[in-house]
DNA sequence: GGCTGAGGTCGATAGCGTCCACGGACTGTG
DNA sequence: CACAGTCCGTGGACGCTATCGACCTCAGCC
């Protein structure tokens, strides 16, 4: 990881459409090495995946909710974790110091359906009790992380 | 918005880097039928950008913390909220029901930098308190969203 | 010095991105 | 019904890109 990588994974991490050949462009190197390097950054897990960034609404998600989540006294966690897992409406996933071993975020259509979450979520085996705090707008979400001269 | 376009949507938050001649194959179209497709759906809104998820640690970002923010009776909501935008390591926003305004995601290399970001939010003009909790580890972060047939 | 490995350039070729002209299905209208 | 207009697609063309293999260069080491 050295400055080019870090030039790279900036550029990537603000549009993850750029070509190789723009990239080896604006880092000064010439395609395929600039092919190589972002190849390694891949398979050594620095860059986990390229997503579009959807706006929610728009495929009929506009509630975002935060969730703490209690786990009953000897409950498993590894349990746990997998029915949370399971449920598709929970896009984040945190395992938290505190009393609530877990904070989720989750999106969903409507309030009815953020209730019959919590409800599932309520009778999960090994979940003691949950606290919902319900989103009224997103300012924003997932900035691109200021770039620290890294490991 | 129809199911191809859904579909469009479904692959590219999967894999941002598809190519349009690869989408194209994945949903039965032509090449340039896709490309505008993605165009309009990129100009409306609907997909917002293409991103490169990093490894946060991978690029001395080990860090991270959700914090409640109360704000002062009679503090400028929109002035806090420039103030918090100008802290790049928040990197989410969200507007609560609540007694606390804002619920932030912070990422940060270590505790101590952590501390500071808290110091300075607590001194920044219009807020109360802050409530930080620190996540032990990221389960999992910005899942795909589930494609509910949309609007 | 000479080997070796990492990491770069260059050149070639297949395939992709993107522009354009064209064509069929709907729709509203005389 | 015929007509034109609109929407949305296809196919062809052309320049640029992705990606491979061959080769170059430098540093470290025996």
């Amino acid at each position: 990881m050295d400055a080019i990588d870090l030039s790279l994974v900036e550029l990537l991490q603000g549009n993850a459409r750029l070509s190789y050949a723009e990239l080896a462009r604006q880092v000064g190197l010439s395609a395929p090495a600039v092919h190589e390097r972002v190849g390694k950054l891949e398979s050594s897990g620095v860059i986990r995946a390229y997503r579009a960034e959807v706006e929610p609404e728009s495929i009929g998600l506009g509630v975002t909710a935060v969730i703490g989540l209690v786990e009953d006294s000897g409950a498993d966690t590894d349990d746990v974790l997998e029915a949370v897992r399971r449920m598709p409406e929970i896009d984040s996933c945190y395992f938290m110091a505190g009393v609530e071993s877990f904070l989720l975020k989750a999106r969903v259509g409507t309030i009815a359906e953020l209730e019959q979450l919590i409800v599932r979520l309520n009778r999960t085996p090994g979940v003691a009790s949950t606290r919902t705090g319900v989103a009224l707008s997103t300012k924003w979400e997932n900035r691109p992380q200021p770039l620290g001269p890294a490991s």
